[in-house]
DNA sequence: CAAAAAAGAGAGCAGTGCTCTTGCACCGGA
DNA sequence: TCCGGTGCAAGAGCACTGCTCTCTTTTTTG
């Protein structure tokens, strides 16, 4: 029952938007009165939380599918999935708003999408590590001011590898919802044209910054 | 009169989010009945249109404020704009929100939000060409595929700046926001701790990706 | 089969964006 | 001085929203 009531949730997100998901609207596409609806889910909010949560798990879930192979050439890898994540932000553009874009409701992002929402953030390190495992990564020296800083994100995230990979490879993953997110939201309208070819670039670009490529 | 509405309105703005800012409450702080506030917004959606608009352009005004020495060594104005957009954007989440967050309800960013829209991204690639102006700058070369986009893009953009460099900007243009969303939207939570030093570098690292620092 | 639990129906409250009509206050021209 | 525009605000009202409450129906369970 929940998950119909998100099904109908979802198809009524990919029409309005988020803004204007209403839960009764929701309960007549079900045949329901939307008090019944409160059976299922408190509030709106927390239909919206679990649409949320959704939506981290099946961009995780696309993502992971095309990072399959740990063998396999860690910067094809890495922009294999810079790729799902675009093609999926591209066919969910409402569901990418609801976790990338600005947070909806009364702005509260429960502690429940914290596990979700590293989905992504996961499979990039582990692409990282997997090419450190092999041929050892290097990465441009550190300021000292950024260096206590560094050191412990690198022992939160990855212990494993040297910290300033680590620190590239935290503003990579944010640089990485900057392009999606303009594309998205229409940022790049009238700017750029081929964004397939664009986005490609950008992300061996952002391969590179990681040391995943090497060269010049 | 619209100056105090807007005046009421961003008030509004800064407690509540985008998502419930209310006509009804706007004419309430201002002792009017909501229908009054018609003869000088004709929707809520105009009135948030209006509110875009003032963000983009008190945005571009920070940026372009910390930019003015077009003398100065490049690689610091870059970086400059850079803090200063972030500065900006956590000083007014919700107006940042407004701009580069998910676009509200059903509507489309009106062609008036355009050049307001475009003074950032126009005050970087006057800080480029001013360091290409004094010593040239020069990229990685660009896969056959992207050379025609970037050749558009660059006529379009800075037609005296080589295609790759115009490219690479245009990235790095979408990546700071990346950088600036995450942390204004609370994805760096739990993750980034020293987020004003991380940003710092990320900065840096962008005036690289461009050619601005010269590096190995 | 009967009691208990779960699920839906319906009415109602306070709030929203927006429209339409009414009324008030000001102003220049006769 | 009066008359008629004109600009502005008020008020009522419509259709909608999230949400709460009580009441009835259905389903499950002992």
């Amino acid at each position: 029952m929940t998950a119909a009531i998100k099904d109908a949730a979802r198809r009524q997100l990919a029409h309005e938007g988020a803004a204007k998901l209403s839960l009764r609207a929701v309960a007549r596409e079900l045949g329901m009165v939307s008090s019944a609806l409160y059976r299922y889910f408190p509030s709106r909010d927390d239909l919206l939380t679990a649409l949320i949560i959704d939506a981290y798990d099946s961009l995780g879930e696309a993502a992971e599918a095309v990072a399959a192979a740990p063998g396999a050439d860690p910067a094809r890898r890495w922009t294999a999935v810079c790729e799902a994540v675009r093609v999926w932000a591209l066919a969910h553009p409402h569901e990418y708003a609801l976790i990338y874009g600005s947070p909806v409701p009364g702005y509260s992002a429960p502690q429940a999408t914290v596990p979700a929402a590293a989905r992504v953030g996961l499979l990039l390190i582990g692409i990282v590590r997997d090419a450190h495992g092999t041929s050892g990564l290097t990465g441009l020296p550190l300021p000292a001011g950024l260096r206590p800083e560094a050191e412990r994100l690198a022992a939160d995230l990855a212990p494993d590898l040297p910290s300033e990979v680590v620190v590239a490879l935290v503003a990579a993953w944010a640089e990485l919802f900057g392009l999606v997110g303009f594309e998205v939201f229409g940022q790049f309208n009238r700017v750029v044209e081929d964004r397939a070819a664009f986005f490609r670039h950008a992300a061996e670009r952002l391969a590179r910054s990681v040391g995943l490529t090497a060269g010049p």
